[in-house]
DNA sequence: CACATTAGTGAACAAGTGTACACATACAGA
DNA sequence: TCTGTATGTGTACACTTGTTCACTAATGTG
């Protein structure tokens, strides 16, 4: 899977990918694949497990940072950039997997994105802020945020990770981005609708 | 390539195409590939401009018939709907190209999408619609009105495109999204920022 | 210690791959 | 009618690919 991974974070695409190709790169002889994967479906769909790991790292990260800060918004992106540096293949994966071969993948991901968001719901509910919110209206702005951000991934994973200026300008559009959501949610229902 | 759109409507994920694969499908002989393209990564460069004439198309359909209407909104979504379905291996390309492995046809899309965004900021500047935003603040409205769409098409493109009902909720949840947005860009400023 | 399980090896095979080359055909403009 | 250009064909070559099979080395539990 390390390997796998490695791949991608070389510019290479997931269903491009060949059994032969990984294992040399794992530095294993190719019939070794089969020890551990029916084939490279199988694969994606246990990297599709550990990004849920990854992604509850992060989520984890967030919510201790982030609660005591007014600047809600801002520190959860730079929370997000910062874990999409330093998991930057897995990143990669997530975002080729959206719009990937297999089937099975993307519905993981997308899946992944819809837990991200309802538990994003549920802390703004239990934070008490947009409250006065149903809750599926909600839920959909919870989904447009997590879609905005998921998106700005292929901004980031476009740019080299060490071009501080660029990555602090997609940070920056980012949070714009969802102040924008946020101020739409803030008065959804009482003119919008 | 027409053939390697059908491949990648059948499924297929284009990086993961090969010279004779298309060329099987086109049922042409392998080394005819050569008479037109250099390689695959131009075959994708070439339907990346393809795809800007499809996308032209469709705006132009989207100011044609959305002028005098007072849902802006749900008609632009419905006619961006069903654009996606009739050149659906068009948009499948586009999606997959956004993450895909070519780093030139990755921003060629990207740029469409720039161009598309900044068609809609003029549209929406010579309506006089939010004319209270900052030329930097519609752009960044725009942009990410254009994501948001984009983010849909995934969506689409993972459901039967005879599936009524599903079509039908992802295009008002998509509609919701913008009128959100919207909301959101018609109180900017004031409150916001 | 014995033994079952897990992970890795090496050889083999049929099928598929990208690309080069010389050759054939259609057809537009002189 | 001749000729150059664009397109397609067939053959060939050296690799790479997925998968199989029988075999070996390590590992932890009884």
């Amino acid at each position: 899977m390390g390997a796998a991974l490695a791949l991608v974070g070389k510019g290479r695409h997931f269903a491009s990918l060949g059994i032969r190709e990984v294992t040399r790169q794992a530095g294993v002889v190719p019939t070794s694949f089969y020890r551990h994967f029916r084939n490279m479906d199988d694969l994606g769909l246990q990297l599709v497990d550990e990004l849920g790991l990854v992604l509850r790292r992060m989520m984890r990260e967030a919510r201790a940072n982030v609660l005591q800060s007014d600047k809600l918004i801002e520190e959860s992106v730079a929370i997000f950039v910062a874990h999409a540096q330093t998991n930057r293949n897995f990143f990669m994966f997530m975002a080729q997997g959206l719009a990937g071969e297999s089937r099975a993948v993307q519905e993981g991901i997308r899946s992944e994105m819809r837990f991200f968001a309802s538990e994003l719901a549920n802390d703004l509910r239990r934070l008490r802020l947009m409250d006065h919110l149903s809750d599926a209206d909600l839920d959909l702005t919870c989904d447009l945020v997590v879609r905005t951000v998921a998106f700005s991934l292929t901004d980031l994973l476009s740019v080299s990770p060490d071009d501080d200026y660029q990555v602090g300008q997609i940070r920056k559009r980012t949070s714009r981005f969802l102040q924008m959501i946020f101020v739409g949610a803030g008065h959804w229902q009482s003119d919008g609708a």
